[in-house]
Order: C-alpha cells, then structure tokens, then sequence
DNA sequence: CTAATATATCAAGTTTTCTCGATGGAGTTG
DNA sequence: CAACTCCATCGAGAAAACTTGATATATTAG
C-alpha cells in the first residue's frame, strides 16, 4: 500500500496530529487493556462528557479508534492497523542514510 | 531512561506534535540526506524565510533537529535519538495485549 | 567602512484547535 | 408513555498554532 520510498506527509501529519494531545494518548492508554465505553473513560479520565466525546472523535477521524455500539453504551477500541501505519512512518525516518554534509550549491 | 510502563504523555504529545505537520515533516525529509543550511532548505521548500525560520524551531524545541552556526551559515541536521524515542513511545502503543472487552463497573 | 547575505525574532493578524454548556436523539427502565 | 442514561453534536468563546512583513544581528565581501 504505502510506498516507504517519500513519506506521505499529509497522511503521517494527520497521524501524529491526533497522537500529540495528551488526552488522547491517555485515553489510547486505557485502551491499550482493551475495548471500553464511553462512561468508563471519562470516569477514569475525570473529563467533561462533550470533551472526551471530541477526543474520541478527533482519534476515530485519524482511524486510531474505532467505535462500537451496543445497546445504550458506545465501545471504542484501538485501530492496531493505524498504530502500525504510524510505525511504518517513523521508521521512514532514519537519521543513518547519508551522514555527508551536503553543501550542494547552498545559496 | 524512560520507563515501558507507561508512556511518558506529555514527552510523547511534543514529539508528536512537532511531527504534525506537513512542513516540518518535509523539512525532516531533506535532513534525511544529510546536513543542510537553512537558505538551502528555503530554496527546497520555496518558503519565505520567517516561515520556515520558525519551523525550524519548533522542530528544534522538541530536540528532533539541532542547529550548528558556520560562519554566515546555519546548518541543521536530523537527531537521530529523538527519532529513536519517537519510536520508543510509539511501541508503547500495542493493541495487543489483553484483547478482553473489560466491561469492569461500567457505568 | 559600506554593502550585502543569512537567519533569528518580534508584532499583528489569521486560522485552527480545543473547551464549555446546551440540546437532542437513541436506547432503557418502570 | 414518562423518566432516565449514554453520548454525539452544535454554537460561542478561549487558547494555541501558524503566517506575514518588518526589523535586528552577525558575518562576510568589496
């Protein structure tokens, strides 16, 4: 699928931007243990019930969570295919390549 | 250094987040071959110069490039550790664990 | 010394992101 | 059905991030 060739800037922006809110990453830490609803998280997270909705959004638009409904409770759970993607991303990034520095015709 | 246990938010919420960007996340790319003066990078990423001046340091903020001063020139290379604890943070994330729908006292 | 180049920084404005409180829908319970 | 719970969403305001243009500093060239 993704060509590790140049990275997908906009797609790995998008990624990152939803990994870089601490409560987000707080509330992938939680499930991390697995699957949890909506009432759970924001016991655990002490949060106003829109603002963690808003989170939960902003992770589920990003594909790192996905949601489940069951009855009156709605079950979110990690998107182990995007924390990978994420993975691939990075790893993109390594600083080993060529270590020479270029001073091609700078300026 | 840092702990497996649980991932370090706020670390792991700035190193992201100076990866959000599609900017910044370019101007990672070019550091990948190598050192490169900023008039370099301008001419690369045909942006005004301000602009990227300030990208420049949030990336160097979050301690994922650095900065070297010579003569008239200003180079700025790629730290690999921080990319390495990037991907540190990120393998802190694995779904994998307890696959278990934890319903505990839920609500 | 003067002029020019490379680059950081600052102030003001714009855009994006986030928060808060309110509203409403969908499901459940009695 | 009425009342209640869970939760998404919306509107308005607050905060943070980003852009732009101007200015300042350091270095080098002439």
């Amino acid at each position: 699928m993704a060509t590790a060739a140049t990275l997908d800037t906009a797609r790995a922006a998008a990624l990152f931007h939803a990994l870089s809110d601490e409560i987000r990453l707080e509330v992938v830490g939680l499930l991390l243990q697995g699957e949890r609803c909506v009432c759970d998280l924001m016991d655990d997270l002490d949060l106003a019930q829109s603002r963690l909705s808003w989170h939960l959004k902003t992770l589920s638009d990003a594909g790192i969570i996905s949601g489940r409904k069951e009855g009156r409770w709605n079950y979110y759970s990690l998107n182990a295919d995007a924390i990978a993607e994420a993975r691939t991303l990075l790893d993109a990034i390594k600083p080993s390549s060529r270590r020479l520095s270029v001073r091609s015709d700078c300026c």
